[in-house]
DNA sequence: TCAGATAAAATTGTATACAATAATGTTTTT
DNA sequence: AAAAACATTATTGTATACAATTTTATCTGA
């Protein structure tokens, strides 16, 4: 079965209906890596596997395709982006800027229901990676950072975020080699250093932070793509 | 005739077809401001304005609302976005960060090619200006900030400030009070400091030039919307 | 056997038809 | 006359049908 996550992160929350799930679906998919860069995302076998007609399946694609995390090709059909190189690293450049001014507007502004939420977050991305669901695990560790942007009181830093972060998963399924999870706990460690309120501490620790991230990329690498009715049955 | 803009900047440059054209026009329509906030958007109305099956109108609709610039809600329609005073003051935020980031690229490092599209821009911008269309004036403006962090060469950074600035024109149509065109020219004088390459110049400037933006803002007045037909006649 | 051409199948693009919901107008009731 | 209930209309949501394009398979000729 496909994810069916609580309170996703999708923008507008209160919209849409049946619709909506299978867009999450496919965009959980995707983070977690379960349909790797490049995969052809054919439009009546998708249809078929969630039980509804064409028509929401390519509203589906479409948005992700807004969203870049997939690409559609004029009459050849939608697969899931695989970033190139250069492309990869802009990725990593902008989410740092993001980031960093998220740092900065969270830095000792952060309220008691938000640090909750966070390190709630953090439990339940912890829970997954002790369960060897390395997919939901890094798709949470995602789910995060855009949380901790939207206690940080901007909307356009978190939307410009998450569109990041999925990038950033496709980056990592294309020229990540696994070391990455090491470093997990970070997570934990700013919000503490964000509670405490120093600037400086905070900004380190995401620079470093976002670092493990580039070291723990090969990009020379590359990756292939997967079935399709097998990952989403 | 609602304009058809030559290369316009629409991400996907190479895909699609008589699609993109309705997306565009609608697009371009809300810059222009040609469609106020909160304006509704009929879809069998639009679909016999351009011509066209409700399938298409629909897939531009949801477009826009994904980069935000229209509103859709469940039943009940598409709607050109109002973003609040509030919602408006992080959008002006997040504008200068990644104008700031911009520019940090830029400073220095534009190819020739680059500051030659870059001053017709201005002089088209101009041309609209004198010829009264202060519509057209106004989205060129904005594409001017978007070929410049285009030029600077961070696709991500070029993709944001293109959402951040479709949404600046809704804020100027909701709160602008109309003294924004007296700082034309700071675009060339922008120009010129990137070339000679000072990073706090052209910091300076472009902080300036953003500035303008927020002083010509009050933020307790707001518009309400227009018809339709006659506005897309 | 291989290259090219041609025919068949599959896939996407768009329009239309129908269903579900919301908006509007009319009647009824007090 | 005002408010509520109902019927009507308009609008959006989804499925289906058909057209256009691409992909694959088959056939042909060297």
């Amino acid at each position: 079965m496909l994810p069916n996550n609580s309170k996703s992160l999708v923008d507008s929350v209160k919209e849409k209906g049946p619709n909506l799930d299978i867009y999450r679906r496919l965009f959980d998919s995707i983070l977690e890596q379960r349909l790797a860069p490049n995969t052809k995302l054919n439009e009546q076998d998708l249809a078929q596997v969630f039980g509804v007609s064409r028509t929401l399946i390519r509203q589906s694609l479409q948005r992700l395709a807004a969203e870049q995390v997939v690409v559609m090709h004029k009459n050849r059909g939608a697969y899931v982006a695989a970033p190139d190189v250069v492309l990869a690293k802009q990725i990593l450049d902008a989410r740092e800027l993001i980031e960093l001014a998220v740092v900065d507007l969270a830095c000792g502004a952060l309220s008691e229901t938000a640090v909750e939420a966070l390190r709630m977050m953090v439990a339940l991305e912890e829970q997954a990676f002790e369960q060897g669901d390395m997919g939901t695990a890094l798709r949470r560790s995602g789910e995060f950072h855009v949380r901790l942007a939207q206690a940080a009181g901007n909307q356009p830093y978190a939307h410009m975020l998450r569109g990041l972060i999925s990038q950033t998963s496709l980056i990592i399924a294309m020229y990540g080699q696994g070391g990455i999870q090491c470093a997990r706990d970070e997570h934990n460690d700013l919000i503490t250093a964000l509670i405490a309120g120093d600037k400086t501490v905070c900004a380190d620790l995401m620079r470093h932070h976002l670092g493990h991230l580039r070291t723990s990329c090969d990009f020379n690498r590359r990756v292939n793509s997967g079935s399709l009715a097998m990952v989403l049955s």
